[in-house]
RNA sequence: GGAGACGUGGCCGAGUGGUCGAAGGCACUCCCCUGCUAAGGGAGCAUGCGGACAAAAACUGCAUCGAGGGUUCGAAUCCCUCCGUCUCCGCCA
């Protein structure tokens, strides 16, 4: 949520900096409500006023046996005008702040310009693609070949979109995860969190996936039958569940840093996505996903950008995994993001670079909607700047380690790292899948 | 799922319709006194949103005693719903 106070101050640079992203603000309409919530905001306050007054009068007067039947007919005529206004004034509020939820975040300066993704701009690039002797074969062959990565299976159980793995190649899937959580944990300095996969809507309004995209979310029902309770949602990263814990709280100021880090899976109903990245693990209803989150200062939160990047990046160092860093452009940002990097991984098989990592700095855009603060330097409450990045999605690790390490023969090599985590193994083949 | 108890400020804890935004204590901050491994005295100390203002401070109004609704001139206090915590029983990993 954006801070109410820049609207009243200078609507024209909010409307610019949001065209930035090509959203339009609707600033009659903002104007509209805010002068009308101005007028009766006043007079109920003052009617209010006047009402307390008296009763207290009431109240003295009672208390000294005094007649105060006056006094309670003068309040009496108050309460229907002052509920009546009351009421309008909570709606108008309400409409004020459902105008604020929808808009997004007001991009950094430093975040390029640009309408879509052909805007985006390389930061740089690590590692060198490997050079095939042969043609190289994506993650569904290759999972064919050794056994192990099924989707056929899946699909029985759940429909499309979703992975059964089985044997060496589910091991796997469990190392890149240990791995990631042990790196973050041992060198980055995160604490390690296991978090709740189910939340209710008002933690998903906190981090900004409701109210604008409930369509992207899976719910879920309490109970059996009616279920008439409150909506609860699956998560779809555990930036939610981790960036929310600090809700409400007013953090002493040397609880900044916080650094959290979580294995969870991701649910996305992956609406408006029908026919991309059909075959594969590419994109899934649920995957899972190493997340890291900051909590800081605001002066920090452009360094802790870079630093929060640099240890996603950290991980495909170590696994030796090709990347580029891609500064998102003002169109291409997150809802809740002021400035973003992307990290992709190079796949042999596609022959370029895919998403495995979204690194973003929301500034207090979700400390504002979560009342995240911290105690300043004057012992004042003040929002938090919050970060998240994937450190890194594993399912994509896990496609991007069965393509960049495959064999001629159809086997993948283990990466060194991982092998520790396997039990010592250092190639998966054909024929001994699903197996150890 | 059944029965009961409970949810007050950073913490503890008083407060069952009226000068209560809330006693008292602890913690914390500042000042004074004292001079020594301490103690005493005084003051301050919740958050949010408004108001005149370019802004800050000060001032002032409104709201907030788990959340939401209701009764009332007036609610922390009474009523209803929900959420959560604790104890016992049942069930379950």
């Amino acid at each position: 949520m954006l801070d109410i106070n820049l609207f009243r101050q200078d609507l024209a640079a909010v409307a610019a900096g949001l065209a930035k992203r090509g959203v339009a603000l609707d600033t009659a309409t903002f104007e509209r409500l805010e002068s009308e919530r101005k007028t009766l905001q006043t007079q109920t306050q003052e009617l209010q006023a006047k009402r307390n007054a008296l009763s207290k009068q009431i109240g003295i007067a009672k208390s000294k046996r005094e007649d105060a039947s006056a006094l309670m007919a003068e309040v009496g005529g108050l309460g229907d005008t002052l509920s009546k206004m009351e009421d309008s004034l909570a709606d108008l509020q309400a409409q004020l702040r459902d105008f604020l939820l929808t808009l997004p975040n007001l991009t950094h300066e430093t975040t390029p310009a640009g309408s879509s993704e052909a805007d985006n701009i390389e930061v740089r690039r690590w590692g060198t693609p490997r050079q095939f002797a042969f043609a190289p074969r994506d993650h569904v062959d290759i999972g064919e070949m050794l056994g192990g990565l099924d989707f056929e299976i899946a699909a029985k159980l759940s429909g499309s979109r979703f992975a059964f793995l089985r044997g060496d190649i589910a091991r796997l899937h469990r190392a890149l995860a240990q791995f990631m959580l042990d790196t973050h944990t041992q060198q980055h300095g995160y604490i390690e969190c296991c978090t709740p996969y189910i939340v209710n809507a008002e933690t998903l309004i906190g981090t900004a996936q409701l109210p604008k995209f409930e369509a992207d979310m899976f719910s879920v029902k309490k109970g059996s039958a009616e279920g008439e309770g409150e909506a609860l949602y699956l998560i779809s990263t555990s930036e939610i569940t981790l960036t929310n814990s600090v809700r409400g709280e007013i953090l002493p100021a040397d609880a900044l840093p916080l650094k959290l880090t979580a294995h969870t899976p991701c649910f996305r109903s992956e609406a408006g996505s029908y026919g991309k990245d059909t075959r594969g693990m590419i994109r899934q209803h649920q995957f899972d996903k190493v997340e890291l989150v900051q909590i800081v200062h605001p002066d920090q939160s452009y360094a802790a950008l870079e630093t929060l990047t640099g240890h996603a990046e950290a991980i495909l160092q170590v696994l030796e995994l090709p990347y580029r860093v891609i500064a998102l452009c003002t169109g291409d940002v997150g809802f809740a993001s002021a400035k973003t990097y992307d990290l992709e991984v190079w796949l042999p098989a596609q022959n370029t670079y895919r998403e495995i990592s979204s690194c973003s700095n929301c500034e207090a855009f979700q400390a504002r909607r979560l009342l995240a603060r911290f105690r300043n330097a004057q012992g004042k409450p003040e929002f938090v700047h919050t970060l998240n990045g994937s450190g890194v999605a594993v399912g994509r690790a896990l496609v991007a380690v069965l393509e960049n390490y495959q064999q001629e023969d159809g086997s993948v090599q283990i990466p060194k790292v991982l092998q520790k985590y396997m039990n010592g193994v250092t190639e998966i083949a054909p024929g001994k899948t699903p197996g150890s």
